[in-house]
Parts: structure tokens; C-alpha cells; sequence
DNA sequence: GACTAACCGAGACGGTACGTCCCGTCTTAAG
DNA sequence: CTTAAGACGGGACGTACCGTCTCGGTTAGTC
């Protein structure tokens, strides 16, 4: 029952991985300003006519570049106890955070704030998937009772990625195991009514 | 004993103020994209070799730009009272946010992110005298007793301007006076050791 | 007893005519500029690899465009008198240069510049057959006494043809009734030796 | 008494020069396809801006590499005899179309059926300044009463250049001392009325 | 009063990237 | 074996900025 027809040569499956790769290895060796359209192509061999015909901007490339980085899944941790939950996720992330991977995500909010499409997808896909999960987390623990009912969630999705967020583009201060004891305390800390 | 004496024609007093407003216009008017060397040159009637012999970078001209903008500096209040003196803080924080200086501030933001030298000189100036306002603050209640002594202030700083710039760059939630009070609660919220 | 059975499926017969309708209506709208194998093929409805089976290029497509607009071929007069006879071929001939037709005849000539595989073929097919026809009436001429026989016949030709490409390129004149009187003056003007 | 003050820096004198010698001979080694902004510029070295900041199209850029090549400039004969101006205006000519400049002239014309703007601008200063020099010949030879005066002037230029052109273009006769010859027939052989 | 250093606006300069168009070739499923 | 569709690498289009430079001209302080 396969309604849709593929019509016309089909795209060469190797070439978005390659220009992907391409992409990818850009911003790692020179951050976004070594990224533009013209490199890419130049790079992965391919035209740029096929950049566009695969994504709508350079943005776009820019975000699946970062989105194929399979480590970048990370998995949601369910020990039954929200300290452990968090520690685990937290951990998890930052070290992620401490590779080059930084650079990348660093380049796309930078290109955030230049394109509001760019935004819009940005903010649609990767940052709600993961509140989303820290989210889980937490009313896990407001269901077992580890966390009071009246804390307010989202301001402590707000507060754990801000953070993260905040330290990632200002580089004044490490996204390290201290770190993490430190905003689990800040969680953890909330005050019974 | 001044020696030093400046030889040559001194630079136009008018001059720095049109490109600097020129510059503002711009970011307000179309964002980042919207600013460049040329443009700013264009609107205030100055000739490109200006601007680059006052400024070293269209990221410093950014910057200044912003940093003129009187409005910016918020008083920082001392009512001897941890939770007013913040709340009062936040809301005059949040009322400039919630004008074109926002536009700004990204602008700013996404520029750190391609200039390293330009992150630099934004993190020293802008971000941590901000920092260092919220700190007297926080340490000031320290001393009243009114935050426990185990709390890490630093933490908490990063806490109140992650969540700030999170909401800012990613436009998820408003910067309004609910947010300001889930933001109180979670600081003045902890728990006693 | 025909062995050689055609394999595979036939070419549509209507297909060759939708395309060489659609290379000479962009021509005629937009001339030499809007013409080219994507738009001819998007507006046949054809695919460009199609295009590319029947015509050798794009040249040689230009080139049956107009071949086959039938108005073209103009039937050679035999009135038995010179005068007669090359009157009513250039009034017939103009007639048809002040129509569209002259758009594509101009292509023809630019694309003849551009590719010397197509000027080959334009010259041997279009251009000679045109002089043939004007041959055989100055012949006829000489035949009757009407033309001195010292007269170069040739070069005659080339005056009279000269003469309307030249107006027809450079459309520094119009190609009309008075200018038919002017290249007959020319030609039967022919001092006796 | 300059009232026309120069602003801002004055254009390199040399960079036009360049140009124009880099677009001359790419048109001499490859013809019209050789011709192209990206492949003028590369080769003077100078940017592409440069290049339209100079010329309105590259049809300007290509008239003006051809009447820069000084050669171009036949001298007018005065020799008090129809046919020996003639003889000798034309066999400077022919020598001239027998050179590499031959396919500059088919690439200007080509270039003139693809582009109005500058089709206009080749007729008004190269094609007409040509015809002014063969008709002064020719109202000079009236005057002596060499020519009849019922002849049409005009026709018998558009014969002459109509029979260069034409060959120029069809490239299916020489443009020799023979067609020299045939052209003087033709004009010089008018008969009385 | 002449000199000179640094300023000023304008704008040329080589360069890079933009996003679009077309080239001629190729590869698919369908007929 | 043809068909329409359309992907593909390549390359040119004309525009916008980059940061540097070079003009004619101005405005001060120094000699």
C-alpha cells in the first residue's frame, strides 16, 4: 500500500552523510565561522546546488550536523530515586559537553539569534526533547513524593538547563562534577512548604 | 606634567555618538543580520576607515554600542532584605528585556560565540559586573542570616542568569513577574541544612 | 521483408512537436535569453534527457524550431522576368522577417557565433538553400539576357542576402517595401560592360 | 576652473588596462565561451566587484576590450578617386578580419542579439562610425560626379558592410582582394539612368 | 604664517560567500 | 528501449561585506 511514488533519479544515499561529515568536521576544526555553504560543498565534493536542494538554509545543515552526532542521544536514566536520575543524566551531558561538541552547539545558538526560522526548529525539536526528559525526571519524583507538589517544574528545567546553557556560552566557570553536586543541591535543597 | 601632547587634528566629539546610535538603530531595527561595518558607516555619514580606527572590531562597535545605552545601568537596591531587594532587581532587569534591548543582548550573545576576543571582553565587562551585583546581595543576606552559610552563592548566581539568558536566547517563556517570583522561590526556597 | 523489428518501447510521436513548439515559443517571447534545454523541457513537459536523445544540443534544436515553422519555406517565383521574380521573393521574404520569426532568426545567428558545429550545419542547410533559390533566378536571368553574363553572380548573392541580415541584426533600418526597390535597383542597375 | 572635484579614492589606472587586456584575450584564445566576468576577473587579478564597478555588463566590458585594440582604427583614404578609396579602405579592412579579430566581431554581434541595451550602444558608436566613413567616401565621389546622383547612398552602404557582415558571420566565402574586386563592381558599376 | 600630523568622508580594491540558474550526464520506476 | 522526473558536480551570475588603502581636504598644535 505504498501510495507515494518515488519519481525521478533518487538522491544518492551517501551524499547528505558526506556533506554532514563535512559540515561537522568544519565547525570542530574552526567553530561557525569556518562553516559556510560555499566550504561545505567545497568539502564533501558536491555541489551547491545540492546543499540546497537537501536543506532550506544553511542553519538547517548546520543543526542536522550536529543532530547525527549519534552520542548526542543520551539515555534516560530511571533508578527510581530522583538524586541518582538527575546525577546520572547531568554526568552524562557534560561530558559530552566537554568534547568539541561544545563548539557545535555554541555555533547553533549562535545561529539562533541571527535566523528566526532557525529558532523556531532549534528550540521545537532539540531543546523541548530535552526539557522533556528532564521534565519525566521530575514529576517522577513529585509522584513518589521526593519532591514537593508545589515546587514549580519548569522553573527547575529553566534553572538546570540555564544553567548549563549560561556556563556553555560564557566559559566563565567549567561544566564539571562540582558542577553537577551543585545544581542537584539546588534541586534537591527545595524546602517542604 | 602632561608631554604628551596630542598632535594632529582631534578626532570629532560628534563623531563617536552618530555611529554608535547608527549602530543601535540598526540592531533594533533588523537584528544582527541588520548590522554591519558597511551599513553603520552608510547611516551615520562616516567614512568605514572611522570606524575602524576607533573601534578594532564590528564586535567592539557592538558592544559600545549597547554599553552606552544609559537605561542599562540598574541601580542596585539595598532594602536589607534578601527577597525584596531581589525581587526589585529582577523586575527592573526584566521591564529592559522586555524592550528592543533584548534584540540587542542576542545580537550580542551570538556574536561572543564567533569572536572569541570579543566573549572575552563581554564576559569581563558586561557579565560579571552583573554577576558581582547579584553577589553583594546574596553575600549581604549571608551576613543577615537570612541564606544559610552552606549555600554556594556562585551557584545561585548562575542559577538566576542561566534561567535569564536561557529564556532570553530561546524565547520558550516570557521574562515576566511570575518568573521573577519562581525565580525568588527558588532561591530563597533552600532548605536549611 | 522487414527483419529488423524495433525493440523496446517507440517514441512518442506527439512528443517531438511539444518540444519544438515550446523551444520556439520561448523564443518568440523572451528571444536568444530565454531560451534554454531546462525551460524548453519544463514547459514540454518533457525530461531534459529527452531532449538530449533527439537533438544533439541545444543548437541543433534551435535549429529544427524553426525549420519546421512550414511558413518558412517560400516558394520560388518564375515569372520569367528578373525584376519580377526577385520582387516577389524579398516582399515575401520581408514579410516574414517583421514577424516574430525575426527573433529566432537573430538566435539562430548568435548561437551560429557561439557554436561552430552549428554554424556548419546552419550554413550548409538554412543559409545555402536560401542562396540556391536566388541562384537559380539570376541564372535564369543570364539565360534570357536580362543580366550582363560578365555580372559575378556570387556576389550578387551575398549583396542581396548582405544587405537583410545586416538590417536584420543590426535593425538600423527596416526591412520594407522601400528597401526591396533599393537591393532590385542594386542588382538589375548593372551597367553593361 | 575644475569645479569637478574627485571623491574619495581614484580608481587604479592601470586596472582598467588590465582588464580589459585579460577580456581581450580570453576572447582571442577561446571566443565568446571563453568570455565570462568570473574568467575576466580571475585573470587580471582584480575581484569582480572591480569589474562592474567599471562596466554597466559584460557586453560593455566586451566592446570596450575590442575598441581599445587601437588597430581597430582604419583611416579614412582620400585619394580624389571612388574606386581607389574604396579599394584601399576596404583591403585595410579585410586585413584586419583576417586576424584574430575576426572572432571578437562575431562575438560582439552574438553578444548584441542576446543583450538590447547593448546592441544599441554597439550601432551607435561602432557600426554607425563605419558608416559614416564609406558614406563620405561616397558623397565625395557624387560631388565629382563620379557617382550618379539618383544612386542611393545608403543602400550601397548597407551593401558593403551587408557583404562583410555577412560573410564575417557565414564564413562560407573569404573576405579577400577578390571580394575586394566584387564590391567595387558592384558600386562602381551603377549604371546611368 | 608655514608646517605637519592626525583627522575626515568617500569610495576603490582583492577577496569570499551568498543563493539561483543552467549545463550535460546520470539513474530511477513505469510503460 | 523510451519516458518524465529529477539528482548530480560544475561553474557563472550579480550583490553584499569584509578590512585595507588612498584620495582631497580640514583642523589643530608646533616651529
Amino acid at each position: 500500500m505504498n501510495l507515494k511514488t518515488s519519481r525521478g533519479r533518487p538522491r544518492l544515499p551517501g551524499t547528505d552523510s558526506a556533506i554532514l561529515s563535512a559540515a561537522y568536521h568544519l565547525l570542530e576544526e574552526d567553530g561557525y565561522g569556518g562553516f559556510s555553504m560555499e566550504a561545505v560543498a567545497r568539502r564533501a565534493g558536491a555541489g551547491k546546488a545540492t546543499l540546497y536542494r537537501r536543506w532550506n538554509s544553511g542553519a538547517d545543515l548546520l543543526f542536522d550536523a550536529l543532530a547525527r552526532q549519534t552520542a548526542f542521544i543520551i539515555p534516560l536514566p530511571n533508578t527510581g530515586k530522583l538524586e541518582l536520575d538527575l546525577r546520572q543524566l547531568l554526568r552524562a551531558s557534560f561530558k559530552l559537553l566537554n568534547t568539541r561538541t561544545a563548539k557545535l552547539l555554541r555555533s547553533l545558538m549562535a545561529e539562533a539569534q541571527i535566523d528566526e526560522g532557525f529558532k523556531a526548529r532549534f528550540r521545537d525539536t532539540f531543546v523541548f526533547s530535552r526539557r522533556a526528559g528532564v521534565r519525566s525526571i521530575l514529576e517522577a519524583a513529585v509522584n513518589r513524593g521526593e519532591l514537593p507538589t508545589h515546587v514549580d517544574r519548569e522553573i527547575l528545567i529553566d534553572a538546570i538547563y540555564g544553567v548549563i546553557w549560561y556556563r556553555l556560552l560564557i566559559e566563565h566557570a567549567p561544566l564539571d562534577n562540582k558542577c553537577v553536586e551543585q545544581i542537584l543541591q539546588l534541586v534537591v535543597n527545595q524546602r517542604q512548604r
